[in-house]
DNA sequence: AGCACGCCGACT
DNA sequence: GTCGGCGTGCTC
């Protein structure tokens, strides 16, 4: 027998090797094995069995067949076809997404032991000495049913120690729980509204979704089906587990990239099982082998965090739920994306619309202001703390100054290595180049020789200096991407929004999300940047991120923009909640633009201009339109092309051509969300 | 992705 | 004369 195996290298074919007796047994479709390859031992992902090779010549063999996880057939044939249609090398694409081992540990499952007075008793017995271990029996007993162990650690604060006391005083016990399957009979009744139905989509744009959610969800449950729920960033993801434990008595899984390689394997593994059935995550969990997929839901549809761009493989988790036209998806939002709304307003999706109040906004015109942060908004501040309530503060970048200016010729200064622009850190002291990382001293322009230098555009590092100044007495606390770089940083950074924290600066990242309790003031700083950029949904990402942040208010907080273009419609559409004054601008724009939703794109990046030459013959060959090629705005050396075709198809084909009769480091992202 | 092979510039 | 740069090509 031959197993033909994709190695993780950027190569579309698989490799063929010999399959001994030793592990013909455990071999099959989608298993992890281990190969002999160029000299060393490499893991690589079964694609097909074969009784025989087209090889010429001696087969190396299969060392080794390794425990899951693997991919069931039908998950991997979705990794391949999502390979083909991204052009990510399929190598890569499935060995990138398989956990490579899973820890035993499992997520023990508690209950309280004894009748109810008995277990009353105890907490009363329990209350005086050990109030910790009172507070955990009295969580258990509140929900009346088994309890995850990490739900009870992250909602009461408490350790495994405490727990385990409990345990050990045989107090609570741990108790099995199996696949959560309903009963046979519920399992066999048809689908509750598959007659009738005439769209198993939906998109539903309102603020307040998790009843809906919650109700989607019970009822794929009942008819024995899995329920898979997307959030754009971990932050979210986890606050809507937190959420959804509080709601449903069902186990729930999370699910995401920054979990630990073994807990991510294992909860693969849960749910090829069809033990989990019921699992939140990012954008990677789309891959998950379930078996029973009844309910996609994609919150905040709308974010651009579902796209996969700046790494291989290359996915679009929303776009994927979307062509799965065979299962039940919800795509909720407050600021659908054009694209989505469009396609229901064209009837290839069901509407549901709650009209979104908005409170009436302050825009401070920042024209008429000097430093990043106008006086109006200090004195927002200033009342919202005196009245006892908590801030939130929404800036565009993380770091200090995002670029550094020649004071005399103006030019900004760049990185010698790779002619990015150049951002200030001020700890350090020194110029930073965040596209490849070098860090290099203060410099003189090497433009004009001049030696000082002009700081613009301010970062979130930049805001909290300032606040900490104004405001030395509040507590002050900033998220950004770093605040997902550890354990400890996370939970101070959730710690943060739970309540720990007066004011919060927070860069895109945590700008959206649920309803921060306590929050009485939401003010969006960087606006500019967003506007300004060169981007066909600049004024789309601008009305959505106004909206976000505003979202996350609770009731009765005051919001407040500023802004250089006072007047733009994408401010006007989300200060009022008027979507449609945004919509029917940028649809018309875009009709007569040719953008999306009435083409599809394509971005190349190539090397050099020699290559835009080659490059530009073939598409003219393609039935494509093409934009460019333009210099790369961050990378030196780098030409940029964008393409729209009317269909998928077109493009994607262009694109195929492309990769293929083009050498060396072509990127092509298809369906950009960056331009 | 790695690693080898191969053809042109500055050095013990 | 070599050492070594990284451009193309292959790996079952």
């Amino acid at each position: 027998m031959i197993a033909h195996v994709l190695l993780p290298i950027p190569v579309d074919h698989p490799f063929d090797f010999a399959v001994g007796d030793d592990v013909a047994e455990q071999i099959s479709v989608g298993k992890s094995v281990v190969v002999r390859f160029h000299g060393s031992e490499r893991a690589g992902v079964v694609l097909s069995l074969t009784e025989d090779s087209n090889q010429p010549g001696e087969l190396e063999p299969v060392l080794e067949v390794k425990p899951d996880p693997s991919f069931t057939s039908s998950s991997l044939a979705v990794c391949l076809d999502t390979a083909v249609h991204y052009l990510s090398p399929a190598g890569l694409f499935v060995n990138r997404l398989l956990p490579s081992k899973a820890s035993s540990h499992r997520e023990r499952y508690l209950r309280p032991v004894g009748k109810l007075d008995e277990i009353t008793a105890n907490i009363q017995t329990l209350s005086k000495r050990a109030p910790r271990q009172a507070e955990v029996l009295r969580a258990l007993l509140a929900r009346g049913d088994a309890c995850a162990e990490g739900t009870l650690k992250r909602e009461l604060k408490t350790s495994a120690s405490v727990i385990n006391r409990l345990i050990d005083l045989a107090l609570i016990r741990e108790v099995p729980v199996g696949p959560a399957s309903p009963s046979p009979a519920l399992a066999e009744r048809p689908a509750v509204k598959a007659q009738g139905e005439t769209h198993r989509h939906m998109l539903l744009f309102s603020r307040l979704r998790m009843d809906e959610y919650v109700r989607a969800i019970k009822e794929a449950h009942l008819n024995g089906e899995s329920t898979l729920i997307l959030e754009p960033e971990i932050l979210i993801a986890r606050a809507v587990l937190a959420n959804l434990q509080r709601l449903l008595t069902i186990p729930i899984s999370i699910y995401h990239s920054a979990l630990p390689e073994g807990e991510r394997g294992r909860v693969w593994n849960d749910v090829a099982r069809g033990e989990a059935r019921i699992v939140v995550g990012t954008r990677s969990a789309i891959f998950l082998p379930f078996s029973q997929l009844g309910l996609v839901i994609v919150d905040e549809e709308q974010d651009r965090s579902y796209k996969q761009d700046e790494m291989i493989p290359h996915y679009h988790a929303r776009d994927m739920v979307a062509r799965k036209t065979d299962i039940q998806a919800i795509f909720g939002s407050s600021a659908p994306s054009i694209e989505t709304f469009y396609r229901a307003q064209q009837g290839e999706m069901a509407l549901t619309r709650v009209p979104i109040q908005q409170t009436s906004t302050r825009i401070v015109d920042m024209k008429q202001e000097k430093g990043p942060l106008s006086e109006p908004l200090i004195d927002a501040i200033t009342e919202t703390l005196s009245a006892g309530r908590r801030i939130l503060i929404g800036v565009n970048a993380r770091g200090y100054f995002q670029a550094v200016l020649c004071k005399k010729c103006g030019q900004p200064l760049r990185c010698p290595n790779c002619g990015a622009n150049l951002t200030y850190d001020v700890r350090s002291a020194q110029l930073v180049c965040r596209v490849c990382g070098t860090t290099q001293p203060r410099m003189a322009c090497p433009n004009c020789g001049a030696r000082s230098l002009r700081f613009v555009g301010v970062g979130s590092e930049r805001i909290e200096q300032i606040m900490r100044e104004r405001f030395p007495n509040a507590t002050i606390a900033r998220i950004d991407r770093t605040s997902l770089a550890s354990k400890g940083a996370l939970a101070r950074a959730e710690g943060a929004i739970d309540g720990a924290a007066q004011i919060i600066v927070a860069t895109p990242l945590a700008t959206k999300g649920p309803v921060i309790p306590g929050l009485g003031l939401a003010a969006a700083t960087g606006l500019d940047a967003i506007l300004a950029r060169p981007d066909f949904r600049a004024a789309e990402r601008t009305y959505q991120y106004l909206t976000g942040l505003f979202g996350r208010l609770d009731a009765g907080g005051a919001t407040m923009i500023q802004t250089s273009y006072p007047d733009h419609y994408a401010i006007a559409a989300a200060t009022n909640g008027d979507y449609d004054l945004l919509y029917n601008r940028e649809i018309a724009e875009r009709k007569a633009m040719f953008y999306p939703p009435f083409s599809h794109l394509a971005r190349i990046i190539v090397p050099h201009t020699r290559n835009s030459d080659r490059l530009l013959n073939i598409l003219n060959k393609c039935k494509v339109q093409i934009i460019g090629p333009a210099p790369h705005p961050r990378q030196r050396a780098r030409d940029v092309v964008l393409i729209k075709g009317k269909d998928r198809e077109a493009v994607r084909e262009a694109c195929a051509q492309v990769s293929n009769d083009i050498t060396g480091a072509v990127e092509i992202d298809i369906d950009p969300e960056r331009l």
